[in-house]
DNA sequence: ATCATGGCAAAATG
DNA sequence: ACATTTTGCCATGA
């Protein structure tokens, strides 16, 4: 049995002066449907003092990544069903994958959205992603306020279960900014999640680098920093005894790709 | 022994 | 020029 070990994060190290506390908000529900957020009084008053978001730091030799939880599970429920309701997933050609003359179907579903104007491509095709729908809106904000960074676009992966899965790979698209770290919440059912340094794939590989194995929450928050990327491939496997859906958002950000 | 999992190979495309 | 993508088959282990 595989461990999963996160090492809890040095108190007088916090990883950065990048990181922050966590949004101290909560959603509120409207009749309506609609969400708003609403300051925590306690927070503007004692910001200094209160406690920073428990960050996990975890590191090995070219990788660097922190977690947290950062919806509490009231919320994360609220915002797992708002997006349910919301996200549009991609469909027909764009749904599959053909390798070996055989078209597959993607395990998995996925959707874009970002800024007008930013593009992506994918196998080949340039697209430009959808505009944000208000629950990606507010939790692309939420992970700003946490992380310092800011995104212009998100990838959405829907898990249906835990036969839909993801296989190992690397988020290095040329129009990704490098030196952006990648953040990827996870809202849903609890996934491992494998990362695997890239020379040690394949058959003989040239090092032994132990893969790094951890289980994203319902809830949390994990940021890929560079090198991270680069050196490392990730991938999300079968687990058959995951029944329910997971739903995971990758904010990053897109080069604006100079005009013409 | 059954089942879940991990590793690897299959080639067309950009 | 070279990395990528998923399925399926097989070895391993609980």
């Amino acid at each position: 049995m595989d461990m999963f070990v996160i090492q809890r994060q040095n108190k007088h190290s916090c990883t950065g002066d990048a990181l922050r506390r966590s949004p101290r908000k909560r959603i509120k529900l409207l009749e309506d449907g609609r969400m708003m957020e609403e300051e925590d009084e306690e927070d503007a008053a004692s910001a200094e003092f209160s406690h920073p978001v428990p960050w996990h730091k975890i590191e090995a030799e070219g990788l660097d990544c922190d977690y947290a939880l950062l919806f509490p599970k009231q919320e994360a429920d609220q915002l797992l069903k708002q997006l349910e309701e919301e996200i549009v997933y991609s469909t027909g050609e764009e749904a599959t994958v053909q390798l070996f003359g055989k078209l597959y179907n993607i395990p998995r579903k996925q959707a874009t959205y970002g800024d007008a104007g930013v593009t992506y491509t994918y196998s080949g095709v340039k697209r430009s992603a959808c505009p944000w729908t208000p629950t990606l809106n507010f939790i692309r904000d939420a992970v700003t306020e946490t992380t310092g960074q800011t995104f212009n676009f998100v990838l959405v992966n829907r898990y249906k279960d835990g036969q839909d899965h993801m296989g190992e790979h690397r988020d290095d698209e040329k129009e990704l900014d490098p030196l952006c770290p990648i953040a990827s919440v996870s809202l849903g059912a609890a996934r491992d999640f494998v990362f695997r340094h890239r020379d040690t794939r394949g058959k003989q590989s040239l090092r032994q680098i132990e893969p790094v194995k951890l289980e994203l929450a319902h809830g949390s928050l994990l940021l890929m920093n560079p090198p991270t990327n680069t050196l490392w491939y990730h991938g999300l496997p079968v687990r058959k005894k995951v029944l329910l859906p997971r739903i995971n958002l990758t904010f990053r950000r897109i080069v604006l790709d100079s005009k013409k």
